[in-house]
RNA sequence: GGAGUCGUAGUUCAGUUGGUUAGAACGCCGGCCUGUCACGUCGGAGGUCGCGGGUUCGAAUCCCGUCGGCUCCGCCA
């Protein structure tokens, strides 16, 4: 039998009862976390958001009760109202913050019960897969409620760091336009316009910078933002970013907003913050040192330019390769030189799986070191090349040559694979960086065009300006930044351009005729003519933020209700069929 | 679109060379138990071996297909 709340109140929660409440009557209401029977008394663990106490019901005491009591299962949800006593010193449990007293139930009432769950809320065990369809008993779980606590502490920093430097929080439309440029969109038919589609946004980009051209300076937003790409462990199609747009600014003013904000987050999870500024890296050189636009800097094997060991030499392969341009690039692995045949096996094909065209390597040793290449370089040369890459005894150097964009991310690929293998990551390291510079355009082979490396709003730099007019688009760099943290994007954002002429050579260096232009993006180009400031900002991921502080190894642990890697919701069993009535509403026939 | 990997009781897993009645632990149900907190103890129930097809005297096991989860490539800032 159910028992009614009535007036029943709650006094404490089942976290914060300590030796100082022994004496005190209280009520608690939470759910069943686990019990034990013992005949003539039960132990009840009685759990809620902030912790777990445990009750007693005891039949010298209350028999009645107790045998009530005897009738709780797992997750029933229970008020209850007893005396707040101070247990034995033998019984304390030094496992639970409420282990110095118990409650002696006085009072029960069982506010309702619970089926047996498909798995144990205490002591789960159970496949992602499981714990997804039954979410709400996953989120149950005190490891789950700790990462939405980080959350939310972390959301709440953001507002209150953005508040005091002057941000308004401002919303922008979920409905918008679709924009052909970047990731694929959401779309959403319009009833009321039959055969037209609204869009769900790729961020709210257009819209903060019509708000800096309307005045307000400072916009922030925690804005949801949606993209129709295939889901990762740190990708989902439906994530949050911290978005926010400053006007009059170069992108110095945006880090000096950034990186207090960042130490701030540190502040609230209870960790050193790291120094300021945070260190700056150009894309060209973190390409080239470590083979990623997001390097993690919490290890070393840093790249070793090796091209002129190879150029004109023997070994025709990376000769070659130099010959045309290209480059030849090598990694010392401390203590790889005892690595088998089949280990180096498979970094090799991990690095094929990147595009790479083989991989070379050296394995160091005291007297005659073991390599491939020693035959088209003789001991001479490889004791050379030992030497230029820096390489000791024990040591083994792998490389790679060819064209210097697949060699740089190849031998990236490379560096984080050896890195997780020799366990060279420290997990309580913190280091953030700010990769700058980044290439304007890139061209893409398939449809030989080039496209915006960041989006076309972004500002080239000043000097590169020129360049945007007949010719090397490839060399063009933008004002654009992003912010890595451990091997991370958490973030990027740009300084825009805020004047027409600009916004209209870049449309033309990416082959949009004035037309195509005005089709996509006239109200803004319209809008850009009406005195913009110059203007710039950033997004940060939240949820890729929440992951790394919570040490999650996916996204799906920081989001309430995530969507798997298809793309479906699992508790949800969406997306699904609609009726033949809905579509016709919306004038949309399926061709599946 | 592609690659790898997993799928057996409510859950997590084991299951030998293809062999007779598919096991364990936890959970669940019932009994006993006054100090447990991974309680203990006695007993019990519980299986479309993801699904479909094939090979075979015989398939959880081998083959083909398919569905679903995870990771990655492509894609994506």
């Amino acid at each position: 039998m159910l028992d009614h709340l009535g007036q029943t109140k709650r006094t404490h929660n089942c976290g914060e009862l300590r030796k100082e409440h022994a004496g005190q009557m209280v009520t608690l209401m939470g759910w069943v976390n686990s019990f034990r029977d013992h005949g003539s008394v039960l132990f009840v663990h009685l759990r809620d958001r902030e912790g777990i106490t445990q009750v007693i019901f005891d039949e010298n005491h209350n028999l009645e009760l107790l045998t009530r009591g005897k009738q709780a299962r797992a997750e029933y949800v229970l008020a209850v109202t007893g005396k707040c006593v101070l247990r034995d010193e033998k019984n304390y449990n030094p496992n639970m913050a409420t282990g110095e007293v118990e409650i002696i139930a006085e009072e029960l009432k069982v506010l309702n019960d619970c089926q047996t769950p498909p798995f144990e809320i205490d002591n789960c065990k159970a496949s992602e897969e499981l714990r997804l369809k039954y979410r709400y008993l996953d989120l149950r779980r005190p490891e789950m409620q700790s990462n939405f606590r980080l959350r939310h502490q972390l959301a709440l920093a953001a507002r209150r760091v953005l508040d005091e430097e002057g941000f308004y929080e401002i919303e922008t439309p979920i409905l918008t336009k679709s924009t052909p440029e970047g990731a694929r969109d959401y779309l959403v038919p319009s009833r009321t316009s039959p055969g037209k589609f609204f869009a769900l946004p790729q961020s709210p980009q257009l819209f903060k910078q019509l708000l800096m051209i309307a005045g307000y300076e400072r916009y922030f937003q925690i804005a949801r933002c949606f993209r129709d790409e295939d889901l990762r462990a740190d990708r989902q199609m439906e994530f949050t970013q911290i978005d926010l747009e400053m006007s009059f600014v170069q992108p110095d003013d945006v880090f000096n907003v950034i990186e207090p904000l960042i130490c701030e987050f540190f502040k609230v999870v209870g960790i050193e913050p790291p120094a300021r500024p945070f260190p700056r890296m150009s894309y060209k050189e973190a390409m080239n040192r470590y083979g990623s636009d997001k390097p993690d800097l919490r290890f070393g094997l840093e790249f070793v330019d090796l091209s002129a060991q190879f150029e004109g030499g023997a070994f025709t392969v990376f000769a070659e390769a130099v010959k045309k341009g290209g480059v030849v690039k090598g990694i010392v692995v401390p203590g790889a030189a005892q690595w088998s045949r089949k280990h180096f096996d498979e970094i090799l094909e991990l690095a094929k799986r990147y595009g790479a065209p083989g991989l070379a390597y050296v394995q160091v040793l005291e007297g005659e070191s073991k390599s491939s290449l020693a035959k088209f370089l003789g001991t001479d040369g490889i004791n050379a090349l030992i030497k230029t890459a820096g390489a000791k005894a024990g040591d083994a150097i792998l490389m790679i040559g060819g064209k210097w964009d697949v060699v740089c991310t190849s031998l990236g690929a490379v560096r984080l694979e050896v890195s997780r293998r020799e366990n060279l990551i420290d997990e309580n390291e913190y280091r953030l960086l700010w990769v700058v510079d980044f290439p304007m355009f890139e061209y893409h082979d398939d449809d030989k065009r080039w496209y915006a490396m960041h989006h076309p709003f972004t500002s080239p730099i000043d000097e590169d300006l020129d360049k945007l007019e007949g010719g090397d688009l490839g060399s063009v760099r933008a004002k654009a930044y992003d912010l890595v943290f451990n091997g991370n994007e958490l973030g990027g954002g740009s300084i825009r351009i805020h004047r027409s002429d600009v916004q209209a050579k870049v449309f033309k260096a990416l082959g949009l005729t004035e037309e195509e232009a005005r089709e996509k993006f006239g109200f803004f180009l319209d809008a850009l003519s009406y005195g913009t400031p110059p203007h710039g900002g950033i997004a940060l991921g939240l949820d890729r933020i929440v992951m790394l502080f919570a040490k999650a190894k996916s996204l799906r642990e920081v989001i309430a209700f995530p969507k798997v890697a298809s793309g479906s919701d699992l508790m949800t069993d969406s997306p699904s069929a609609v009726t033949p009535e809905q579509l016709a509403e919306l004038k949309i026939k399926t061709l599946v």
